[in-house]
DNA sequence: TCATAACCGAGACGGTACGTCAAGTCTTCAA
DNA sequence: TTGAAGACTTGACGTACCGTCTCGGTTATGA
């Protein structure tokens, strides 16, 4: 059982000095004012040792993205019983994250990595989206199974309603609010209790 | 009164051809394989006619989506007094607009424009969320007027909702193309109905 | 009897100043030292200007070098009926031009590109042995007319004696700087009178 | 005595393998189109190697030529006591290795590792020149020597003619014929007998 | 009717960035 | 210490677009 031989190991650090980089610059410039020669310059490296691991400025931007993401991001949808609260929490923490310019321009820049690049990475903001709509699955399955949602709730539209909310706000930032926690009790008050009383609450099927 | 001069008057025809080139290359390739030099060469037009109309690529794009969907796309929100199926034709209509690759690559370009591109484009998209919203909202307040909606609810928020979820499903396409009429039934009992029996339907405040 | 339509013309004025620069550049280093790009920033102008006018940074080199010689290097040869006379000025005025390190360099950076490059570029250095071959052959069959040269002297055979001992003057400078006019007596009573009495003058054939 | 110290002993076969892959890679193509890698590669060796035994790819290709010539090249000029057969020798066997293609790109290749680097490589070209010419002026010597040449004949520029007649050959190939050992009969006549009558073959001094 | 002025196709222009390639150095493991 | 492998920085390559700028030439108005 070999390994891959011989050589000169890359350099892993290297690859975090190169993703810092890149989101240095995506902090003070759009998607477009990034070029892999100003990544290459900030991080004193030739230009080779990036495309020796990304394949194109989309999937570098990609994995600074999520790399930072996952950092300081979170994808974790607390159960601590009450649906509303962890939901709410959820979406606060996401608001918060967004509402740090530094994090919009680097969801924008991977949005605009994903929209225009070719097919090959049209998947790229699932790395983001999928694993939310995951998290929240969980959490909704969950209330589901304690009887906190109804059985025939639609999980999928629900998450889906939650996250697109978020990629609104991320493309249309809102004019420069602190917000609020109780900024959402709207949107979850409709997707838990529904807005109309007048159609009967449990029966349309 | 001045007016506006002399000279050779632009030829109107032209706009239209150049709109209809940039969605032609749209159509068959991403935001960055439109290049203006492709555009002028498929309009047969010299690239002086493109910055004399627009300023900058994005800006043309921009107005070749936007002059896209308001031929075939559809802002409108019916009042037929079923609040429920007026979303859900809505929504119908949208997702078959989406559901077509072109326009879903028209849409993603715009997006592409717009999270491309510094700030002075950062609008480009309200061209096509703010109408929206604003005729989701005439709607609802109808909704509110006639009772069929709580006049608590937030109107925002639902409205948000909605147009996240077909934002969502612009840029992460579901595999299953030909979608049913029932498909946004989940997301309408949730956001009208609500999806919890067990929270009160109205109290929380 | 048309033109060639269209566009913008091409500034005259460009091909001497890049030619101009080349040269520059030339004087103070190598061919190698010579780039595409430095040749372009030095002379203000895009890379693409250099590649709609010459394919490759040899036949550049080749063109600021010929363009140079036309100038100031000379390819006449007199005849005042004194061939000796004739061919030693012919000599001492190359000598001259050589022995300027900055003809030098070009003509270095000449045999450079022409050895140093694919097949097609093989005949650059033609550019320039050529029209002296050719003077110095109207300058010798005057001579075989006029009988002061032999009726079955080698005229090629002279021409590349006096051209090659001037090549490889180019290639190999001499130390001392600084040439006499008698300098290349040696070499004309060599070939016009011969070396050897004791082989007869004339009669091997 | 420290001395040569420890460790594993250089692998002599390496050298010739190597220079021998240069010399591959130049007989198919130009001083450009070899680079350090493809002998590497080529010869199945790391490029520290190469480095190793050569500071550059100038000298690394100097060597392989200079190699070659010492193999299969010739410097040594015969003294059969007749000086016109003895140089009309020496030229037909250089003639006969430069129209080998091989041997000519080999020659060109050094004229462009000499031309194309900085000063220090200027001297590569004297490995193959200066040796010649010291040849010859041995022989020119003894001609003098034994009178078969005048004495006051200027060796240096007899021999210059000589060796310049050759590279011109090799920078401008003749247009493929295989040559004739009386090829050279009109350059020798010249230098030797002389080309004209007219003027008295001994007086002006 | 004819000058003025904006329009048009074509394409050259100075730039910036692309993605590739080579030179020469450095680093690891194995012999 | 040598050697093979290959990562590394640097810098040039030749191409593609950007947005601007001429060209020759066209089409409207208004003097």
């Amino acid at each position: 059982m070999a390994g891959t031989a011989g050589g000169r190991p890359r350099d892993k650090h290297l690859d975090s000095a190169i993703l810092a980089a890149a989101r240095h610059l995506l902090a003070e410039g759009s998607y477009n004012d990034l070029s892999m020669e100003s990544v290459a310059a900030h991080a004193g490296v030739g230009k080779k040792t990036l495309y020796r691991r990304w394949s194109s400025k989309a999937s570098l931007v990609a994995e600074a993205v999520v790399d930072a993401y996952g950092r300081g991001g979170s994808f974790h949808v607390a159960n601590s019983g009450d649906l509303a609260a962890d939901l709410r929490s959820w979406l606060v923490e996401h608001a918060e994250f967004i509402d740090n310019p530094v994090n919009a321009a680097l969801i924008r820049a991977l949005i605009a990595a994903s929209a225009a690049q070719p097919i090959d990475n049209e998947d790229l903001h699932r790395q983001l989206s999928v694993p939310q709509h995951a998290g929240l699955r969980v959490r909704l399955q969950a209330a589901v199974a304690d009887s906190s949602l109804d059985a025939d709730a639609d999980i999928d539209a629900i998450a889906n309603a939650l996250i697109g909310t978020l990629l609104l706000r991320v493309l249309n930032p809102p004019p420069r609010r602190g917000h609020r926690p109780e900024e959402f009790d709207g949107l979850l008050n409709a997707l838990l209790r529904g807005s109309s009383t007048f159609i009967a609450p449990r029966s349309m099927h």
